[in-house]
DNA sequence: GGTAATTTGTTCGTATGTATC
DNA sequence: TGATACATACGAACAAATTAC
């Protein structure tokens, strides 16, 4: 196999094929990990035939069976697409989501000429604990808004959140939320017209049964963990939220 | 079992312990993850005991074998300490990584009360590619410095990279971190006193064999890609680096 | 100090899933 | 397709260390 790769990406993709067996985590996910990953980083572009089974199963030196398996589950999640006679082909690459103090996810999608998309999977009302108190500067029981959603680019799941607010500021939140699918709009319903993302933690984690459901995944599938705190224009936090976004889908990107 | 944790977490935790079968990714790999990201998360604080084998067994729904063989993986990572009639702990909590114009390796694990390192990995001088030549702003084909890196804290690893330099500017950079183990040393040594972070990317991956040999971690675990690009205090850009962190290392976090 | 309860550590056996040939 | 080797998961029982009373 020729490699077309940049040798910026080249040299660390090429390094090893080395796959690790009774580590937890079969050979096939490995390998459908792996070209996960290399779709992500542009190794192989868009609409661009990947090597046949055959080959890949020479690469990664295991049965063919294996390579299949991995292949069908990318194709299950939409990565590839199967053209029947013709090959298999590259899907989409992940939006660029910069985090500052104005992130707003429908203007992120939006200006990647993608439609954005929130969907309201739960909501209740529920005391605050003290972790929550304290970053909402509320006292602990203090009734929230829980607002769990996902949000889409063009139909496409890429994050699955948990909002809380304090409820006896923003009485119409859920139902706006419903109707718009947009937190900014619901917010402004409200009366908030502009806010702050005052601080963001990130981690990473794999999939879990709910990121699946959610996010239309494979178990396995790396996720980045993103907690955001956000306040008014008169310093008052006022939103705590956690999401889980597809890593495939999202790259975050911090100016400083 | 009564459950100990915050509600803030119970919530989230507890809506489904469901875990997937057959999906490619073994059960106690799965328990492992969950119980690292709590923990990179304050659910479970720094020598707080866990629950004990038998109730995480009840909570999951799984043999205490099972837990038993996510725990070994998390020990093995030093997260965990298990103490034969006392107990599980937590040993060790991630580094809280402030992205910023300042982000300096060294003082922020300085700040954290542990030891920081650098160890060189490999080094050579190779030709710009467009892809890098377009990030340094020089012309393709210049010599470029390339340095590959682990980066300790504590003698644990935290994150290997690869880092780029325009090779006339810094004839004696590699040189002076072999000797120093420091990134902010060794650009010192050669004449540049500050420099400013001014984008970073952020994605999410899992390890595969070439991390689990750099990092000391298991094929599957989850990795933070990050890529930064430095200037001068000139505006020039002097450095492009990508790294990949050990999530369970590190926490990133972000002021705006 | 003595004893019971708790908790991790170990060893059987059995059934199922994964990967190769 | 079937045979084989190995990893995964469960169940029961018991040993060893620690803690609580």
């Amino acid at each position: 196999m020729t490699s077309n790769l940049p040798k910026f990406y080249d040299e660390r993709m090429t390094r090893s094929e080395t796959l690790e067996r009774g580590g937890g985590v079969a050979i096939w996910r490995q390998i459908a990990e792996r070209l996960r990953t290399e779709i992500s980083l542009d190794v192989w572009k868009t609409d661009e035939r990947l090597p046949s089974e055959a080959d890949l199963a020479v690469r990664f030196g295991v049965n063919r069976h294996t390579v299949r398996r991995a292949v069908a589950a990318l194709a299950e999640d939409g990565i590839l697409k199967a053209n029947q006679g013709r090959g298999t082909f590259v899907a989409q690459k992940p939006i660029r989501y910069p985090i500052a103090a104005r992130t707003r996810f429908s203007e992120i999608v939006s200006s990647q000429d993608r439609e954005p998309g929130g969907e309201l999977i739960a909501h209740s009302i529920e005391p605050a604990d003290d972790a929550l108190a304290a970053r909402l500067e509320v006292a602990a029981g203090t009734d929230l808004i829980r607002l769990e959603t996902v949000r889409f680019a063009d139909d496409i799941p890429i994050g699955a959140g948990i909002n809380w607010y304090p409820a006896a500021r923003f009485p119409s939140l859920v139902d706006a939320f419903a109707r718009s699918g947009s937190i900014t709009a619901a917010l402004r319903e409200n009366g908030l017209d502009d806010y702050r993302r005052i601080q963001t933690l990130v981690s990473a984690d794999v999939a879990g049964p709910q990121d699946c459901a959610l996010l239309d995944i494979a178990t396995g599938d790396p996720i980045l963990v993103i907690e955001s705190i956000n306040e008014d224009l008169e310093g008052r936090t006022f939103n705590v939220s956690r999401s889980r976004m597809a890593a495939a889908r999202v790259q975050l990107s911090i100016d400083s």
